[in-house]
DNA sequence: ATATGTTATTCCAACGATTGAATAGTCTCA
DNA sequence: TGAGACTATTCAATCGTTGGAATAACATAT
């Protein structure tokens, strides 16, 4: 006969049963360490498993998540997975799930809203206990499609505040953080110094700016407004390289003096760097660099890029922690200033940024 | 009452059914326009559909896999998924399965040779139809495991040739790799080169070294043994980048010419350029630096970096591919010679290499 | 002698969706 | 007028696993 290939023809609970002479319940019983299985023959245990185990036998997680009416799934949706900043992430998020019975399952949207669209919908479908979104990049309005989720699956977000849909966001300090890289640069003596802001729609750009502000502020340091400039909205983190590139282009034609920039993020600082060094500007002689997130490249780079940390790893283990509180302890009504965590950033000294030659008015004009 | 508050209090098909006036039947040939539907009344098809919609209702994925005994499900399990080397591939892989009906399930295995195992019997538990191992690091014997797999599900490995276990395989032609590189270097005119090779472990390593070497034979170049190193094996990719500024470190203080380092990998290669700027040489003035990979960083550093190009995303394709086949033709007597898929690689310029300064000897010695 | 408890194992009804077979009603054509 | 074809819908079995209830044999306590 041999009616179909099917890749399903596999040994099942009942062909373990009737191989080893007991029931199905029986295997299922001991298998499963069932507390029923207490009252398990230590030689019945004993066969069944040596049967099991002889033939292979995997349990079907279809029909167990069906009658137990639970998956042990996670769902982690990415926006992006093609972003370097999302990978520590998703490292944390395995982290703080290997340890317990569920299982990550990893989609990637590819930047593409109806991708992410139709793969929450299939999570949905697929019984996630829980969800992980990481946001980060732009996308306008996840919005409708993430509270509908959030009615039904534990959901949290990570890179993004969405609280104002109620929805658990865990993001880093952005104005702390632009607060730190814009200390840092006035710690090492600068005082003019350029600015790449992030595009407009992302909220963190206005976070980082605001810190940044604050800043100069506080020490009454004046920034130009002809040396700052705005990335354009994009839709991949590699465009925001081109976008520093091009700005700081015109940084440099505008002819004005400034011995550091201070980039939106890592990738907006390799393009800031791209641009000096065909400017004939070395990079931290003539000029300091600061980024931010450190991706992972930021370490292998020369130089090393000075960098505004975003504590990845652990915003994934707290993010899954969150869920998985979520899943415990079913509707304790979270009040919406629950709703925000944010992380501390950090600063990470490496080679892009120096104190400033006092002397020497060199390296601040072309 | 309020039993429980599961995860799973989800609207079924017989709510639907209940609430539309129709069998549970009707409600499911409906929805999945099935055959039958043929013969629905218009009416009722569009009644059954908006309340189906109205309710919220999304079909249970594991009482139709169960049911249908399909899953339709590609497991693809990566070895370390913070390799920037993975993640077009993994692009790769889900461009070729969006437009079928399969749904990608990325598994991460951190590396880690426990975890590979436990998460390759979860994704058989969770009857994947077809896996893609995406083998990119090391793991000496993934092959028992694997072997186990492939018995039971179509498997298809990406980066590593495991052909002597019947295993089809998705590599890049690395010899052919290893002579492009050499050859490029050649052309502009090096000929003291020092090379970084990979470590023993990898299969990878010495099959571009054969290139390197087959292509200083044809023009009768000298590699000197001394500028010749082997990194040492390694857990993870960023390693190699301690292993190249080492290595590279040696090299400088052998106090021997050498105009241009070949290197094993990109990370290698950026572990080249940052002992070479330690010591005062500057890329691509006064050493060029070639690597191998194309990662998506080698593009935006400062000099980008000249490399070997994989063509991951079409690697990953390839796979899928391969994959689906298998699945869609059961048991096609595959010989051996077919199990092997090699890929060409291709030669990326960019800035880290240059064309040597005929007349001085300048920066070719410390 | 009956109740109670312990040990050892099995019965059987779900879980939610799918689908081949069955049931009807309507229409067409010889 | 009834055979055949088409339309419209439902019945009922099934996928593999689980777990509460049931069975049954035996031991101990009342």
């Amino acid at each position: 006969m041999a009616k179909k290939t099917s890749p399903f023809t596999r040994v099942t609970l009942q062909d373990v049963a009737r191989a080893s002479g007991f029931s199905t319940s029986s295997v299922s019983i001991v298998l499963n360490e069932a507390p029923l299985s207490r009252y398990v023959a230590v030689d019945t245990k004993n066969h069944i498993r040596k049967t099991a185990q002889e033939m292979g036998y995997h349990p079907d997680a279809f029909a167990r998540s069906l009658r137990r009416r639970r998956s042990d799934t996670i769902g982690v949706l990415v926006f992006d997975i093609s972003d370097p900043f999302c990978i520590s992430l998703l490292r944390g998020i395995e982290h703080a799930l290997y340890q317990t019975a569920y299982l990550p399952i990893i989609i990637d949207a590819d930047n593409r809203r109806d991708q992410f669209e139709r793969y929450l919908e299939m999570l949905i479908e697929r019984r996630v206990e829980g969800l992980v979104v990481v946001a980060n990049w732009l996308f306008a309005d996840i919005d409708p499609l993430s509270k509908i989720a959030n009615n039904i699956i534990p959901t949290v977000v990570v890179g993004r505040d969405l609280t104002q849909n109620l929805i658990q966001s865990v993001v880093v300090d952005n104005e702390q953080g632009g607060f730190l890289a814009m200390q840092h640069l006035h710690a090492l003596g600068h005082r003019r110094i350029a600015v790449l802001r992030g595009p407009e729609e992302m909220n963190d750009s206005m976070r980082r700016w605001l810190g940044i502000q604050r800043f100069a502020s506080e020490v009454g340091l004046h920034l130009e407004p002809r040396l700052t400039s705005q990335l354009l909205s994009a839709m991949d983190p590699e465009s925001s390289f081109d976008g520093g590139l091009n700005l700081t282009k015109g940084f440099i034609e505008t002819r004005l003096k400034f011995s550091a920039i201070l980039a939106f993020d890592d990738f907006t600082a390799l393009g800031a760097m791209r641009a000096l060094w065909k400017s004939g500007r070395r990079v931290p002689e003539d000029c300091s660099v600061i980024g931010f997130d450190d991706i992972p490249l930021a370490s292998v780079t020369t130089p090393g890029i000075t960098t505004i940390r975003q504590p990845m790893m652990d915003m994934g283990k707290l993010a899954t922690k969150l869920v998985l509180e979520a899943l415990a302890s079913p509707k304790v009504g979270s009040t919406i200033t629950d709703l925000l965590h944010t992380m501390p950033p950090e600063l990470v000294q490496r080679d892009s940024t120096r104190k400033i030659l006092a002397k020497t008015g060199r390296g601040i004009t072309q």
